[in-house]
DNA sequence: TAGATTGTTAATCGATTAACAATC
DNA sequence: TAGATTGTTAATCGATTAACAATC
C-alpha cells in the first residue's frame, strides 16, 4: 500500500533530453534558458516544457527563462543522478561492451563496476577497465561490489534463469535488455529496454507516413 | 495535412510482447489463447489486452480466447513485419555488432544488409555476414542496397553530420541510438532509442521504491 | 447447463494543451 | 515602457479501466 505516488513517467522520460539541451547552453556560457528555446530544440510544446520543469521546483523569471546552473543541479538531484549508482553487467558480449564504453553513464552517476559471463575466454579479462568475472562467482563477489543494480544482456534463452541467480545473490533492480518478460519476486524492480517495441513503432510509422 | 490518424502508440509498443507470448503458446501447440492468460503473463489488465488486440481485427471466441495462428499472422501484418525491411547500420562498433547479431530482427522481417564506418580497419571486413563499407561510399552504395532505413550507432559528437550525409544519400528513416536530437528535413522519420530515459525511470523507481 | 471470456459502450483517469493574469 | 515568458488554473484529449449483455 504505497502512499507516495510516482511522479509522471512521461515527464521523467523527457528530463534527460532537457538536461542535454540545458547542459549545451551551459557549455556556451548561458546563464538562463527559456522553456520556449528548449521546446524548439526538442520539437515539443513550450507549455509542456514549463510543466515538466516545474517538477524540479526551479522557478523561472518571466521574459528571461530558467537559471541554467540551478536547473541542471535540480534535474540531477530529481533523477538521483547526483548520487553514485554502482551497477554490474550480466553478460559480456557486444551489447555489454557498448554499454561499458558508453560515455554518458559516468556523467550521469552510473558506474559499471564489474561484468559477469559464463564464457571462460572472457572471464579474467577486463573491458574498458571493468573486470569480467565468472557468473559462478556472483554470490561471492556481489557483496564487495556494493551493487544492487544489474544490467542484463544475456541471450534471451537463459534470461529467466540468470535473473533468478542474480536475485538470489542480492540484486534488487534489473535493467533488462533481453526481450523476455522476467518473473521476479515482489520488491525487485525490472526496467525493460525493449528494442522490439521501438522497431514496431518505427515500422508502423514507415508504413503510415511513407506508405511502404 | 494527414487524414489517417496513427494508431495508438502505447498499443503498438505492447504488440511485440503479445506476439512473444502468443508465439510461445503456438510453439506449445495451443490453438487458442485468452486475453486473460496473455495479461497474466505480462502483468497487464485483461481488458487492456482485449482492447489492444482488437486493433488487429481478429475476433475471439468467448470462453475460449483468440485463435493463435490467426493472431500471430494479424500482428505481423499490422506491424508490417510480414514484409521485408532492409536496413543499413551506420557505425560498426560494439552496439552495431550486437544489433547485427540480434536474432530477433530476422524473425521480424528486418535484414541488416550493410554497415558503414569511417574506420579503415573495419572497412572491408564483414560482421555476422554483413559487409562493412566505408562511409564515404554511402552515396554510391545505397541505391543497390535498396534500403531507406538507417540504424545510427555513431558517437554522438558526429551524429548530426552523419545524419545529414545519409539523408543526402537517400535515407528517409533513421533509428537513432545516439542521445542527440537530430534535426532532419520534413518527411524523414526519426525513432530515438533513448537509453538515458530508461535509466532516468529506473533511477527514480529505485529511489521511490527502495529508498536509495 | 453454468460460467469464463468476449466485444461494446460508458466512466475514469492522467497527460497534454489552452488561456491568461502576473512580471521581469 | 512594451512584450515575451512565466506559473496557475481550466479545458481538452486520449488512454485505461469498469460494467455488462452476448455467447461459446
Amino acid at each position: 500500500m504505497r502512499m507516495t505516488k510516482l511522479p509522471s513517467l512521461p515527464t521523467i522520460r523527457r528530463l534527460p533530453s532537457y538536461l542535454h539541451v540545458i547542459e549545451n547552453a551551459h557549455r556556451e556560457g548561458l546563464k538562463f534558458i527559456s522553456g520556449t528555446v528548449i521546446a524548439e530544440e526538442l520539437d515539443l510544446e513550450p507549455i509542456q516544457v514549463r510543466k515538466d520543469l516545474a517538477i524540479t521546483g526551479i522557478v523561472g523569471k518571466p521574459r528571461i527563462g530558467f537559471p541554467v546552473a540551478e536547473l541542471i543541479r535540480a534535474i540531477y538531484s530529481f533523477l538521483y543522478w547526483n548520487q553514485d549508482h554502482r551497477a554490474i553487467v550480466i553478460g559480456a558480449g557486444n551489447l555489454a561492451t557498448a554499454l561499458m564504453r558508453y560515455p554518458e553513464f559516468p556523467k550521469r552517476g552510473l558506474t559499471l563496476v564489474a561484468a559477469f559471463d559464463v564464457d571462460p575466454i572472457k572471464v579474467g579479462r577486463s573491458i574498458n577497465g571493468t573486470p569480467v568475472y565468472s557468473l559462478d562467482e556472483i554470490g561471492r563477489r556481489l557483496p564487495a561490489l556494493q551493487s544492487s543494480l544489474a544490467i542484463l544482456t544475456v541471450p534471451s534463452s537463459c534470461a529467466q534463469d540468470v535473473a533468478e541467480l542474480i536475485i538470489e545473490a542480492g540484486v534488487t533492480a534489473i535493467w533488462n535488455f533481453t526481450n523476455v518478460e522476467l518473473k521476479v519476486p515482489a520488491g525487485v524492480i525490472v526496467q525493460k529496454e525493449d528494442l522490439s517495441s521501438g522497431y514496431a513503432v518505427l515500422s508502423v510509422k514507415m508504413r503510415e507516413l511513407h506508405g511502404k
